[in-house]
DNA sequence: CCTTGACTGTTAAGATTTCAACAAGTTACT
DNA sequence: AGTAACTTGTTGAAATCTTAACAGTCAAGG
């Protein structure tokens, strides 16, 4: 550790607080790591990166298998320009479409294709797999539940 | 998918597969709008990214606030030419400088500069009270320790 | 109607990140 | 030494993402 400064923002050891931070971190770093490794792995395996693959899953689950641009980019964690770029791209691969929306002449219904059903199909495969390996497996029953009560009492509380 | 025991073709209750997949989705959602937020937040606060905060906490933490260039890529979790291009960012920014290394000369030592300091520091303190607000204050002491001990478990096992 | 303001997507330009190929320095082996 | 293999970092081009400004449509009030 700093030997020069009186008072460091960072101290390990000491109250709540410090272990909490220390917490924070290990979830932080930990977290980012779980989704670099699954993203290569998805995209080696399935040439998807997990943001496409959970695009297709919220399409995959809609009824209708459709969603407007709104309702993906904000499941999504997506500016809607971003989203507009990603849709392209998935487009063009042909594994969704854009239509007309009738209610709403503004808005664009995007609807799975066929071959996106496939695609999205073999890749949950091979995605839950690597979940379970690299998360699931190492987690028992009581922790896992935890981590669901906690995580979705925070996702509640965020803005 | 289980096949120790005959697999039911129809499951009355959900099994621990399926709760299992949905507590990792809770969590895998909540925390990339949890990224998002503090991300936001970072930037309009301190004008740091939280990637650029942690690369200014490594050094910060590090002894002379040094360590090069492949330290640094491994611990954030960076491309070699990603953490080359913010390192320059960073250095224009004159948070951080980049010297020559004696021992290996292929190497860089990235040094934080009093200005990189105390712009950390500034970061840390707006950091660490969003942090609370949006993380800790919503979780308590049993269960930090339950993420502590899952996380780093899981950070073990990581390729 | 008709205007005003909000909502839904789109676009262009610039910033950032990835990807593949590359240099230079080090290490191990002969 | 001399060479091959590896490690550390850098580069340029292409892909992706962000930001700010925009066009079209809807909805409410006068």
């Amino acid at each position: 550790m700093s030997e020069t400064t009186a008072a460091p923002i960072i101290r390990f050891g000491r109250g709540r607080e410090e272990r909490a931070q220390q917490a924070w971190r290990t979830y932080f770093e930990t977290s980012q790591r779980l989704r670099q490794v699954l993203d290569d792995r998805l995209k080696e395996q399935a040439g998807l990166s997990v943001s496409d693959y959970n695009a297709l899953l919220l399409l995959w689950e809609a009824p209708e298998r459709t969603l407007t641009m709104g309702a993906l980019a904000k499941r999504l964690v997506f500016s809607p320009s971003r989203l507009n770029y990603r849709i392209k791209v998935l487009e063009d691969a042909g594994l969704v479409e854009k239509l007309a929306c009738a209610e709403d002449r503004r808005s664009h219904n995007i609807r799975l294709t066929e071959a996106g059903g496939r695609r999205f199909l073999d890749a949950a495969r091979l995605h839950s797999r690597a979940v379970d390996e690299v998360f699931l497996s190492h987690v028992d029953d009581a922790e896992l539940e935890v981590i669901e009560t906690v995580f979705s009492r925070i996702a509640k509380a965020l803005p």
